[in-house]
RNA sequence: GGCAAGGUAGCUCAGCGGCAGAGCGGGCGCUUCAUAAGCGCUAGGUCAUAGGUUCGAAUCCUAUCCUUGCCA
């Protein structure tokens, strides 16, 4: 009995490319999961899309001489590509930006003021009388009252780093003109979480005590505890989501709010005009529906507490019906780069379409998956790239790839041959094989990548010692039969290695699938293992992965020190 | 300043109450089918520091130091 699964992944914001650190946060672990429940025979549906409002974006529309949706549209198309060329396999990837979503904001917005969680209220806001505007946050700079810095932002100081409110700067400014603002009042719209604790603490201790990741779960009772405050959800800026109601056409939503409805909206957008009966409502109102929600950490309250939130208090006599909370929120770590933190400020990244021009992205799908920050912080480093590339995916895994089918090749004429009767270590080798399935599943549903990563490789490692030890090159002198039932063997599990490694590295195990000789599509194995039947014609051997050369370190690092210094 | 996470072999990390582990790297040996790949053996650690609980602590508690992040 097929499951259904629902996976949202992280919205990221049109601001700039994507760097490493994001696809190890969310895009791959949300990625591998998917793809290993598909090729288990479930139902999946994976959405996501561009988060195409807020400030950064119209301050860097301003930056560049473009409008927001210029900036937008040059990120999102960017993405896309992206998305294709590592293989994250979104079944929809949408934008904030339809009408389709506004429609959902709205609707959302509207279930939640019948059930009076939305309320209205004055207070004092930045104001800048030249420009006739209220100014968000980071429309205001200023010198720091913390620590002197003369470039604060009305939001928070890039110094010292701590928050602020715009006032509180000194000499604060206009950051279009100059000008000094003022405070003037403005009515805007509140979010009333403080009225769904309990309902919120309820849920997460009944679905999330020994199940989510420590940290996820730590960090969303210490909310929590301290006490859900009401939130701003709205602005006095032009570029956002309208509210759905008369009278407010200078004001738009916060991103906060409207963000996280892009999980709803995209699955409705993926829904419309479907002909294979499959519906959004299986993913959202279906209690059998498992949701999961893959963000990096600093996403965790929005996801366990803000966006359940606004879900656990929609009133399900709205249009929308009732709608699934989700079961796990595996937010991962943040990941480093030789040892320093990601920061696009001041370019210390590696960013994606970077990446691409130079390397294939199953490389990178290894590393991060081998070293995915799921527990704690991890760090990629090009040295450790290289080390994993050259000592783990060539030489272990490839090389077992690449020495079986040449010997396949060379005695059978690259026919799959026929086992003839086994003995222990065949028969061990083959138990092994169908063992790794299953642990490598079994790490996968917590989910716990690195374990899972780890489990498949050792059965590539085992591969290695049985065919040592069988010595087929050897045996081809003297005993054909022996010979064909050592490779039959070895190609079962190398078989099952593809199968494991398939969600970590589809397009590798695509190329394995292709020179195993199949031309069935991959998914059509399902998760079990389907050796090669005797007698199918293997493909002329060419190596998986490619060596990478000494140099490619020392480039790699002369390139980060001169973007950096730039 | 508060909170959280972390400090374990040269490197990347696992272990989280019962004889210190893995992978890679180093050294030695075996092998030659393979992208000089593979296999075996081996060296290497006061588990940040100081106390405490316990028959027993890398693991639990307290304090201190250091790193990172979040928040004020």
């Amino acid at each position: 009995m097929p499951e259904r699964i629902f996976i949202g992944v992280a919205w990221p914001y049109a601001n700039g490319p994507l760097h490493l650190g994001q696809i190890a946060g969310a895009y791959l672990p949300a990625d591998i999961f998917a793809r290993y429940h598909r090729l288990r025979g479930n139902d999946v549906l994976m959405v996501s899309g561009t988060d195409q409002h807020g400030t950064p974006i119209t301050i860097r529309a301003e930056l560049e001489g473009l409008t927001p949706q210029q900036v937008v549209d040059k990120y999102h198309a960017q993405y896309l590509d992206v998305w294709e060329k590592l293989g994250i396999s979104f079944d929809r990837y949408t934008t904030t930006g339809t009408d389709n979503h506004r429609q959902v904001v709205g609707d959302l917005f509207l279930g939640l003021m019948r059930e009076g969680l939305i309320y209205p209220e004055n207070g004092e806001y930045a104001y800048c009388a030249n420009d006739n505007r209220f100014l968000p946050d980071r429309y205001v700079d200023g010198t720091c009252p913390h620590c002197g810095f003369e470039r604060a932002r009305g939001d928070q100081c890039d110094r010292c780093g701590r928050t602020l409110d715009p006032h509180e700067l000194i000499d604060w400014r206009c950051h279009i003109c100059g000008a000094t603002p003022q405070m003037r009042e403005s009515e805007h719209f509140f979010f009333k979480l403080s009225a769904l604790q309990e309902r919120l603490r309820q849920w997460v201790e009944s679905v999330g005590q020994g199940i989510w990741r420590p940290n996820v779960y730590g960090f969303t009772m210490n909310w929590l505890t301290e006490g859900l405050r009401d939130r701003a959800i709205t602005r006095d800026v032009e570029w956002g989501v309208p509210l759905p109601i008369e009278g407010y056409d200078d004001k738009r939503i916060y991103v906060w709010f409207e963000a996280c409805t892009g999980y709803l909206s995209a699955a409705i957008e993926w829904s419309e005009g479907r002909t294979d009966g499959r519906t959004w409502r299986d993913y959202w109102s279906d209690p059998d529906t498992r949701g999961y929600y893959f963000i990096g950490k600093d996403n965790i309250p929005f996801h366990t507490i803000v966006w359940t939130g606004m879900l656990v208090g929609y009133s399900d006599d709205g249009n929308l019906g009732q709608l699934n909370l989700p079961v796990n929120v595996p937010a991962n770590e943040f990941l480093s780069l030789e040892g320093q933190k990601f920061s696009t400020s001041q370019n210390w990244a590696v960013w994606v379409p970077d990446y691409l021009e130079r390397y294939d992205p199953d490389p990178l799908r290894y590393y991060l998956s081998a070293n995915m920050p799921e527990f704690g912080d991890a760090d990629f480093s090009w040295r450790e790239f290289y080390r994993r590339n050259n000592d783990e995916l060539v030489a272990t895994f490839g090389n077992l790839v690449h020495r079986v089918l040449t010997l396949t090749n060379r005695n059978f004429e690259g026919l799959v041959p026929a086992a003839g009767p086994l003995d222990g270590d065949d028969r061990a080798l083959i138990e092994r094989a169908s063992q790794t399935l299953e642990d490598v599943a079994a790490s996968l549903e917590e989910p716990r990548f690195r374990e899972g990563i780890g489990k498949a490789m050792a059965l590539a490692a085992d591969a290695n010692r049985y065919i040592d030890l069988k010595a087929p090159w050897r045996t081809a002198r003297e005993d054909r039969e022996r010979t064909a039932t050592t490779l039959s063997t070895a190609l079962t599990a190398i078989a099952a290695l593809k199968t494991a490694l398939y969600p970590f590295m589809p397009h590798a195990s695509e190329r394995l699938h292709a020179l195993l000789g199949f031309d069935s599509d991959i998914m059509a194995d399902g998760w079990t293992v389907n050796p090669p039947p005797a007698g199918q014609a293997l493909q002329t051997p060419t190596p998986l992965f490619t060596k990478l050369d000494e140099g490619t370190v020392e480039r790699e690092m002369a390139i980060l020190e001169a973007q950096t210094a730039r």
